[in-house]
DNA sequence: GCCTGTGAAGCTATTCACAGCT
DNA sequence: AGCTGTGAATAGCTTCACAGGC
């Protein structure tokens, strides 16, 4: 089964070996890739088989081999829109983040309260009122939302966009998110992560032995 | 032990129970904490154990109780001081964010490599040239650093960082930070973050059963 | 000799289930 | 009756270690 964490680590080791073939290497080892990834050889071997991939022990992996494996489990077929919620500081930096990174998966509409907004182009999305979430994410096919507003209001858009038809969620917002089964929802809190840093830190202070290193932010 | 994923939900029932007491309330079972958490009861009453907090079993935990025990944890005693480099869109962001949320967490100075920025006070906070580094994270005592410039430069900087005196970083660049045992890295991954979504949303089309729900990015 | 593929072992994290309290 | 605290069971994830291949 492909799992959680190695789905993580696949997004990872694609964009090293897209650069190492970018280099012309051809193929790689186990033990290469895990070097600059931070994870260990038999890990990367695992997610490979995860993936049905296979390598060969005088060579190793192919490089063409497992961007390709890695693609058929992370790439979409068909290309997957979603929306994003909240044209503040954070959505905005979301919605220039994404432009343009992966072709099958877009940033289709921004939605926002502010009425300033309405009709403008922010890096190359077009702002709409949240009134017209239902219609607009029907209309554009969209199946992904992603929540960049305050805590407060975001249970009550995770449940518009449900509604009108979105099936995964990436939530920027501090709130735990309470939505039907079937719905896949990822958080990422940033309060969380700053307080989880300087909490290791502080605990690292003086002995700096077993190194409690954070691995690929899950 | 107060592991890894015990901090991450201290982070998020704090702010429950922070909301909890604002509404006058002073008890609070475990499981209501779960069901507006989206952890289990058991799982609130092991991490409650973990900080050594207790309730009581006619009226469940007293909240000032909790939200003290969490603070000895979470808060440092002293403040703790942060560096950012990269003030594009996703830096930015992230200073406005953080300005004024975590009275003992600061971002107290910001780096870029475009001169236009130099002396300029984004959202509160003071940009510098990435060459004043060294001197600006020893004068202001700063630990933290947060990094948020493309992954191309993200290991020189983070080694420029712990040259410097920093121990803890949060990483926002797409790509393994490989540093020496004891500092600790935490990475925010946004591409992965959102591959992640895609990838779950499409594994549920259809089937809606043993839905997969993501919980707080961990 | 050094690599992959993989069963088995080892860890870590979560949930079960129930004794004990109020 | 319904809660907490917690040993024991379970599940999930990672590493070990080694057989087999080039």
């Amino acid at each position: 089964m492909t799992t959680k964490k190695t789905i993580e680590r696949l997004s990872f080791y694609r964009r090293l070996l897209a650069e190492l073939r970018a280099k012309g290497e051809k193929y790689v080892f186990s033990h290469d890739l895990a070097a600059k990834t931070g994870v260990t050889a038999s890990q990367v071997r695992r997610d490979m088989m995860a993936i049905g991939s296979s390598g060969n022990s005088s060579r190793g992996y192919f490089i063409a081999d497992l961007l390709d494996a890695i693609g058929r489990t992370l790439d979409p077929d068909a290309p997957q829109y979603a929306a994003l919620v909240g044209v503040g500081n954070l959505g905005r930096a979301i919605v220039a983040f994404f432009r343009g990174r992966k072709p099958n998966i877009r940033i289709k509409a921004a939605f926002d309260k502010d009425p300033d907004l309405y009709g403008r182009v922010i890096h190359g999305c077009r702002c709409y009122p949240v009134d017209d979430l239902h219609r607009v994410i029907q209309e554009k096919d969209i199946e992904l939302g992603v929540i960049a507003i305050p805590a407060t209001d975001a249970q009550k858009v995770a449940e518009q966009m449900v509604a009108a038809g979105v099936t995964g969620v990436l939530n920027f917002a501090p709130t735990h998110l309470s939505v039907e089964k079937g719905i896949y929802v990822e958080n990422i809190d940033l309060t969380m992560s700053l307080e989880k840093v300087a909490y290791f830190t502080r605990q690292q202070r003086g002995r700096s032995k077993h190194a409690n290193k954070g691995r690929i932010a899950t």
